[in-house]
DNA sequence: TTAGTATGTAAATTCGGATTTACTTATGTG
DNA sequence: CACATAAGTAAATCCGAATTTACATACTAA
């Protein structure tokens, strides 16, 4: 019939697995026990490869930090919509899966990693946001809205607290989306 | 002359020297990078001696995290001063020393060390603070306190960025200061 | 003074993960 | 087809830290 031949061996495909198992494992558990093998396993890759296509471990975590960095969803919204957008990223309900402020948080458990996460969220969180929000105080005010965001989702879970989870939770949504809605008002 | 003897020997201080150092060392790097090592040779101690004292890294990890949280500075102080003293404690220029907050963060680099912390959090921070506050809404304020202050906290000492640092700092630390004022003045 | 225990030390052991190595198998090109 | 090379594999190696061990010395109480 006309069935293409799959190619058994393919370094794109390959490459490309291993980066996506490697999002949602560096975005499930600390860099630490986030083990090349588990990642393997779940890209159904030999562990080998991933020092062939990437190099090391820290620098696969470049990788997988860098493409999943991306402040596009908050800042292609309209401003009065701003507060629930976040809120609802950063509420919704999939601990599972990929997602950069998890990833953001384990890489400060080793200085180089840190460094290296520092450095893109500067380029690649903090200056785009400064430059949507705009005028002399962008800057600062997209700080704001970081740490908030950063600590609420700390909370949430990282370090999981009731009031982040249970009745309560649905005060502290509303609480994240007006604080950070009235930062942008006030801009 | 009237020179009293001092013990070459003894458990208590070296118990309190390797406590202290521990301290110091587990509030200035992250887990996996502050060694027994490290923490040893601060403390002038034999390595050996953290297990005989204290049993394992972690347990002593969680002994250093659990002396060094006390919410007791922060809710001694009149309400209307209250957003001014947690920003002094959060803004002080002392990135060596002890300090809980490094140690919450860096607790989250180890499903061990995390689960503990939680509960310390919970316990010794969230509760005491709930109470503090009071009415119904005292622990969903507590934690929104707890989001600003560990958010600013993260991108100051943790992953440092630019605004939390240069001269807009100054704003930030206001910016600070007046939210949490905000959030005890319409408990 | 001396025996027994508390405290301290140096070095050996363990351990688990990342990285390297030497090798095998597929792919597609001339 | 046969060869060169890209892609993949299994196992060996490395590595650094925590922990254990076996031993040495100080302290105290009888």
């Amino acid at each position: 019939m006309g069935d293409t031949k799959i190619r058994q061996r393919d370094a794109q495909r390959t490459r490309h697995n291993i980066l996506q198992a490697a999002q949602t494992v560096f975005s499930t558990r600390p860099y630490s026990e986030a083990s090349l093998k588990d990642i393997c396993r779940i890209a159904g890759v030999n562990v080998a490869l991933v020092n062939r296509y990437f190099g090391s471990k820290e620098l696969l975590f470049e990788m997988a930090l860098s493409a999943a960095l991306d402040v596009s969803i908050f800042v292609s919204v309209p401003r009065q919509d701003f507060g629930r957008a976040v809120a609802k990223v950063f509420t919704q309900n999939e601990p599972e899966g990929i997602n950069p402020l998890p990833m953001l948080v384990y890489a400060s458990a080793q200085s180089s990693t840190r460094d290296m996460a520092v450095n893109l969220v500067n380029e690649r969180i903090l200056a785009p946001f400064a430059s949507w929000v705009g005028g002399k105080r962008g800057q600062v005010i997209a700080a704001q809205i970081m740490a908030i965001a950063t600590g609420y989702f700390t909370y949430r879970l990282i370090l999981p607290l009731e009031p982040f989870e249970s009745k309560q939770r649905k005060a502290m949504e509303t609480w994240l989306t007006e604080s950070l809605q009235v930062l942008i008002d006030n801009a």
